[in-house]
DNA sequence: ACAATATGCAACTAAATGGTTGCATGTCAA
DNA sequence: TTGACATGCAACCATTTAGTTGCATATTGT
């Protein structure tokens, strides 16, 4: 889970996954079209990506297509925000009662 | 968003979050309580959420409150993980896809 | 008033991070 | 088979990050 979040930190590594997810099974070179990258750094940011197993790939003769992965992510959602989620409201209210009474 | 990102990349600041979520509007020294960190590195941390929103503070005397602001959270969910779930079943699907047909 | 308590500020350090360049390897197509 | 194309590897660099130590300031209880 640290994994994931690490990898999600970076705006260049989102934004691959945007990539990937507006057309999944893109080969590196495409991955780096229209990026103000070196394709290397590209490299470095999905290898990132594949270690936290947001990204998946597979070689296809010299081509390496990479596809995303969408569970981590979605357990970020049900096993992390989720659990924020439950007592949101009573944190909130509780934070309000607190900064109004605050020129006692 | 993007500090959102950041400051929930690091183990040490989501636990933080975890403290105030079991309590919440706890002091400094509090939040330092049996941790192996000192009190100037927890300071740190609760900087980096407090200008990420994620964390609220109230001066009380010499005290100062603090107290978990779940908005930002909740945003990631609505707004960044759940445009991940909308096609979540058809890239898992085309994954496979790929993945069988490897050997071809 | 004054000692203890709670927090703030600044300088410094080591390691991680994001990026680069240069070269090597593997694959395809004419 | 050879040149072009797609990717891989390694060394290097600058900046950021996570942490430390030392000292300063502000508040409170006796």
């Amino acid at each position: 889970m640290d994994e994931v979040f690490k990898a999600l930190a970076d705006g260049s590594r989102r934004s691959l996954l945007d990539r990937l997810h507006a057309r999944n099974g893109q080969t590196l070179n495409e991955l780096c079209e229209g990026l103000a990258m070196t394709r290397q750094a590209v490299t470095k940011h999905l290898v990132i990506l594949e270690e936290a197993n947001l990204v998946t790939t597979i070689r296809h003769g010299r081509e390496k297509l990479h596809y995303l992965n969408p569970v981590p992510i979605h357990q970020i959602g049900e096993r992390w925000i989720k659990k924020f989620e439950r007592g949101k409201l009573a944190a909130l209210s509780e934070l309000k009662r607190q900064l109004e009474k605050r020129d006692e």
